[in-house]
DNA sequence: GATGAATGAGTGTTCATTCAT
DNA sequence: TATGAATGAACACTCATTCAT
């Protein structure tokens, strides 16, 4: 016995609002908090492990909370990994927008690469979206639309721009390496996880360069 | 999953057996379709997802079955891996043994690490799993012992012998090594399922055969 | 996230069955217990309140029971209505199968119904079935069907061999006259539950008296 | 239902207010519009299935004006059968105080049936009362009285006085005319939203004459 | 008076697991 | 060994109701 349906909505405020600010404010909190609660727990369960009540929990709300803040479990994993997705490329865009040489860039990117790396959360977070997404094709417009712009972030787009050489590439070459860096980040990233003793910081970052070169190279 | 448990058994034929053959042989074989029934569903639904339900009913058998033949979910889980590795051993071998000039091996390395890729269940089943221990560090010795044997895999035992040169590196190299080869696997194999028109067969050997000469020449 | 979808099965022995026979009559008994027990808390908070713990508990059972049993709370109330229409029919043709005359067929009518009437949870179920059935129209086959069963129920099958002169009308007449008699019966038994102080024993027989007359005389 | 609970007001203008009449037509159009949306939603989902934010949206307000106005669920639809309720004896009133022959009075009457057993969200709603009042045997004062108030709408007050040669039977004759008069209409009404087909306007016509014939004959 | 964020109890349903047969 | 009825804990999601603004 099922219902319609409402849509998530991330509160945002209105010039002719009557609703005070205050209480906009706090629901934009709450709203935060709960998307930083629920990165916490589904980085840390897994998406079918993770459960509403400890989300809100975590974000100090119940569950009413949540449901007034998200359609459902797989809204906020979606809405997270956009998050997420949007902080990448600011993360990507401050570190490299300054760089001029090749030189420069490439170790930006490699930096960048090392600081992506290295937060266990978006790891998780991106291996648990991109197993979601294998297995649920197709299932959503949101999720498709996600899905692309993640496979596309160094062909279209802004990030496309402060690649140096990488620009003059055609589009398909550009998915391609885009794709080649997305599977060597996450390799590597999961198998430090996995096998930690065996990625020091110093090998990872020589893979990282040697990777982060060969999106200038050829 | 709680509650005490009792051992997971491999069906043996006993003496006082009244057809001893007959019954073994279909112990044998329930067991044999319920792990290839949970490969299947493991890999289709992640390990949180899938249920027992499904697992026996594409074996032909009920949930009871299932629990004859295995503790709990954890149990199949990690049996189904361990089975993987196995297999993994032995097309390694299989691949290699015949193989001398660094060259054939190199190339041996390269098809067996694209048969590996290719195989969707494996690759899902192999991230479900470094997932699974990663967020469930020294849960069992039993875990932890698969977690340790596919660390060291082209450290320790067999494989490590047809590897040419690449036994005379040091133990600690080698583990590095096989990590590198790992991540370099792990990443190509998702992102292969996730972004499958970036990673053409061709290219997606040219890569392979990039780690696989890493492994000899440093 | 929901699931495909068993259905509810009434447990049936069959020969070649290798369960035991104990099991089966258990089983069985848990299915009548469960439905009366269902039949019982249906009509005493109506199908939206009706808690599926409740049944269960009436029953001696756990939700787990009922759900082993029925597919979900819509598919036990509709087991039920059939099962009270089926008990309807026997009702019906062992009180009129064994009457000849005009007279007799009133009388024994008028006490068919007076017994339909005075069983208040019939009823309530009826009641709640009908406005369940006028607001899902066409929701799935089995209510259509139940609910053609019921409007048809002098117009075709064997009820109507047992009805004297009336079988002489036109099938269309038919319906109408038991769509009349269905009126008169359902209006009757819920201003006597509604307003019990109005409807005297003696009332009440007068009115189902000149109600089965009507099933004749035109 | 639960919860202490305020008392459900009719807006009212006071001295003091900025704006009176604005405020007080607002409101009083607010109420309005929930009470007619209540109607339509009790009507379409049944009491128990009904939705206070459905409500609400229809009237185009949110679920706080719904709570500004009526205390809880069960006080809106109990505001609601009053309305109801004070509406028929409108109907009834205009439609047969300018009869003076008994003839006449009973067309007026069996029109005025007809009117009522078509309106049919007049016709849940009194059914979905009923069932309620049944199921929740003095649960309150308001409650009763308007259960007590239904049964006896043609034995006291101002009804009865047009009903012609009917005022002269006793208060127990009348009451049980009543009853039967109710029990036929509601058996028709339900019946005919059941079943359509069965009912066409002549034949309803030709029944509540009948039924209206009956009211002075005897 | 009206808003809508938040509460929290409630409940349908699922599913791993047990156990009598 | 296998069955499948039954258990019971777990959980997602709903919704009447409250209350600060």
């Amino acid at each position: 016995m099922p219902r319609p349906a409402k849509h998530a909505t991330i509160p945002v405020a209105f010039a002719n609002s009557t609703t005070p600010v205050k209480k906009q404010e706090r629901a934009i909190q709450t709203h935060e908090h709960l998307i930083m609660a629920a990165r916490k727990v589904f980085a840390r369960d897994g998406f079918a492990q993770a459960r509403i009540e400890d989300i809100a929990a975590l974000a100090g709300k119940t569950r009413g909370a949540f449901y007034t803040n998200f359609r459902d479990k797989e809204d906020v994993f979606i809405a997270i990994i956009e998050d997420d997705f949007n902080r990448y490329k600011k993360d990507f865009l401050r570190n490299l927008c300054r760089t001029t040489s090749v030189e420069e860039k490439r170790e930006a990117l490699a930096q960048h690469f090392y600081k992506v790396i290295c937060d266990e959360q978006r790891v998780l977070l991106m291996l648990e979206f991109k197993m979601y997404a294998i297995r649920h094709p197709q299932k959503k417009k949101r999720l498709a639309d996600l899905h692309h712009a993640i496979c596309a972030r160094f062909s279209e787009g802004e990030m496309s721009q402060y690649l140096g050489e990488f620009k003059h590439k055609t589009g398909i070459e550009k998915r391609r390496e885009t794709a080649r860096v997305s599977a060597a980040i996450d390799g590597l990233a999961i198998n430090r996880l996995f096998d930690p003793e065996s990625f020091s910081e110093e090998r990872v970052m020589t893979l990282l360069r040697s990777i982060a070169a060969e999106l200038f190279d050829c």
